[in-house]
DNA sequence: CTTTTATATTAAGAAAATTTAATTTACAAA
DNA sequence: TTTGTAAATTAAATTTTCTTAATATAAAAG
């Protein structure tokens, strides 16, 4: 046993990390981006702009960027368009039980 | 069947109660008073102020109300103490699986 | 009634996030 | 090489949240 109190609690890198998500997930064009694109599987930054009438795509666009640049999501181009895609696994199982508890 | 499309996803007000608790969850402070309270059960609003040492008793208590005004926490007065616990179930299943995802 | 301890409230200043508007880059096709 | 469409960037304005300091209330004890 170490000096140091061995808890089960969130304190520390491991909150610093959830913290980060949930600061993501805290924002209602961000986290309707993100059911889109799980709804989606793969979708192009377009398609979302299309889908959320009252976000500017720009708006959209800056939050497509934190949410690549957080490890969210990835991106591949194809041409004119680019694909955004879930990429991380702690992400879908938030939003699942998300979906879970209040749909 | 409705002409409404009967959804799996975040939209509408369920989308509205996940982000009310979402940005409740997503600050230092707030998160780390919530696992203090989820470890202890029950426990006052001066041990919740000593166990977090960066933080004003102002602060605290400021949102000692606001997460018992939105319905997460409880509060009972016996004398001059006040004793904080967790009321609602769905910030219980959301701590955990933070604790399940990232510790 | 005065003092002490615990907790809550208020208001203002500081900091951070959000929103908007304008511009720019990337790519493909004519 | 010009034009059109998709997406990204930048910067400023706005709004919201956070933090701090000071004060107030609530309850018990002397």
């Amino acid at each position: 046993m170490s000096a140091v109190k061995k808890s089960l609690n969130m304190r520390g890198k491991s909150m610093q990390d959830a913290l980060l998500m949930l600061n993501i997930l805290a924002h209602p064009l961000r986290l309707s981006i993100l059911c889109t694109i799980i709804e989606s599987g793969e979708i192009t930054a377009g398609d979302i702009v299309a889908s959320e009438p009252q976000a500017s795509q720009s708006q959209i666009s800056q939050y497509l960027r934190a949410m690549r640049e957080s490890g969210i999501l990835t991106a591949r181009r194809d041409g004119l368009f680019v694909y955004y895609s879930l990429k991380d696994k702690k992400a879908a199982a938030i939003m699942k039980i998300l979906k879970d508890l209040y749909c």
